[in-house]
DNA sequence: ATGCTTATCTTGCAAGATGCAATTATTAAC
DNA sequence: GTTAATAATTGCATCTTGCAAGATAAGCAT
């Protein structure tokens, strides 16, 4: 068991790195965690502030800061919901959209080059392992999340 | 391809929380990054502060004083190396050893607690399979990376 | 309705993290 | 020996973080 931990780090730190050196070398002026938020606005329809929070394993108030930037810079817009004015509904600008899309086509196209030295079988079988721990770790603790 | 990013970034997602929700329950007051940067120095024998910085993916400026707030907590260990002084070389203290330890023994728990709800040969499959995938994104970008 | 409790989000503040530019100390190159 | 390169540190300005304390809205009891 004890070199799981170690897989897990590694790769995660493979893959940070793998988004910051795309980042990097495209020249998009954006931090990993900015770009983590526009990822998961996209992903969900109408995520609160809240939901998204817990989500990102960010506390509440750093995220509204973090939230506050993107709206000025014309990424994420926020809206009252009209059921609950408490609760702001998040979404992406034109130019958020744009943003989150060329991210995309930049980290799917560093992933395509590490999966360029894996035959099929391999392929297959690592996507379907991701599946099913990514799953697994989910189900262990779930606070108040929105599927992922 | 389109879902592997999004399967990286959910497993990332996961394992941070795993790991932030195993201290808040013990109890154990450390970061994230100083519990990355105790992990490395356990890991490697005897480490410059370039080169885990390097590993890490943090600026060294940065590094550097995280170093130092970790020194003068009594958990890690800085001499200068007598083949070339301007290399400092990093190691764990006794109280840094024994805290690394416990971090692992943490982490190992909970991610246990993940495996139990998979079989033998998904528990195979899988860590085989992240060995895989963890070495070929290794080998697509490896500055000047001391091998994990 | 009125008050009490809970939920969502925002600000004040103080502490910590970040990274560029400049500096120190050491080694390498010529 | 002078100059260039490397490793690490410090100054400084900026950003991030999270607790505590608001502001506002919704739910719920009486």
């Amino acid at each position: 068991m004890e070199d799981v931990r170690n897989l897990f780090h590694v790769l995660n730190r493979r893959f940070s790195l793998l988004q910051k050196n795309g980042f990097r070398e495209e020249g998009i002026d954006i931090s990993l965690i900015h770009s983590h938020i526009l990822f998961e606005i996209d992903k969900h329809t109408q995520p609160s502030m809240q939901q998204l929070a817990d989500l990102l394993g960010i506390d509440i108030t750093t995220f509204s800061r973090q939230i506050q930037t993107l709206v000025k810079a014309n990424l994420v817009k926020k809206r009252a919901k009209q059921e609950d004015k408490r609760v702001y509904v998040l979404s992406l600008t034109q130019k958020g959209k744009q943003t989150a899309d060329q991210i995309d086509t930049i980290i799917n196209t560093h992933l395509e080059r590490v999966f360029l030295k894996l035959n099929d079988f391999e392929k297959d079988t690592i996507i379907h392992s991701l599946k099913i721990v990514t799953k697994a770790m989910g189900e262990v603790r779930n606070g108040n999340m929105i599927k992922g």
